[in-house]
DNA sequence: GGCTACACATAGACTGACTACATGTAGCCA
DNA sequence: TGGCTACATGTAGTCAGTCTATGTGTAGCC
């Protein structure tokens, strides 16, 4: 997949990726491939700072916890994220239903 | 919709908006708000540039003629242009299997 | 004579995702 | 014990593509 198409779309996937569960950022980044089937392969300088975004936000939360010796940063959503992953999600369908719709079915 | 989410698919909108006829600038926006019930509203800052990146690439080619004494450059797709349409409405559908699988149905 | 619609075009700013780099631990294997 | 791979987070700088703002000019209406 080209690069840029993911363009804007990028909030919607990491809010729907944490919807109903904690995950820090490296997982975050192999739930995205996993439901992805591969397609969708993030470098970490995408992941980190969008993450870091969403948090100023306010649509995310983070705490440090430690794993086997490795320090995470796990997030979760917060109320505001929730919303805000249902508005991405009522605007992809519209935007989907758009350019769909010109570039004929 | 927000304005950049629509990075990525111009080519494609302006491609397939040419799919079998021949249209001017001002005349494929047009075009692109009536087949999108209005929600695509480019601006000509948008839309002549990527014109002419279009033309550059070898997918458009274009004409002068001048029509109730207005110049117009019409627009229409070449060959390969019909390829890369082709490659764009598959890409589509590639892009939203996977970020709508991620996104949740 | 002024306004609106038509029609093309460029310069510059802005944004968001990318590449490349930097740091460090744990565990395996030779 | 030394090196490699996987895990894990993060920053700086770049780049592409779309946007805003601006400019030019014609036709037709009132």
């Amino acid at each position: 997949m080209k690069a840029d198409t993911l363009r804007g779309h990028l909030d919607a996937l990491l809010l729907a990726v944490l919807d109903g569960r904690k995950l820090h950022g490296y997982a975050i980044i192999e739930a995205l491939q996993l439901r992805s089937d591969g397609a969708l392969d993030l470098p970490t300088g995408t992941v980190y700072p969008a993450l870091r975004r969403l948090e100023r936000a306010g649509w995310l939360t983070s705490e440090w916890d430690v794993v086997s010796g490795r320090k995470r940063r796990t997030y979760h959503l917060t109320r505001s994220g929730e919303q805000a992953l249902a508005a991405e999600r009522t605007e992809w369908r519209e935007f989907t239903t758009i350019i769909g719709g010109v570039l004929g079915a």
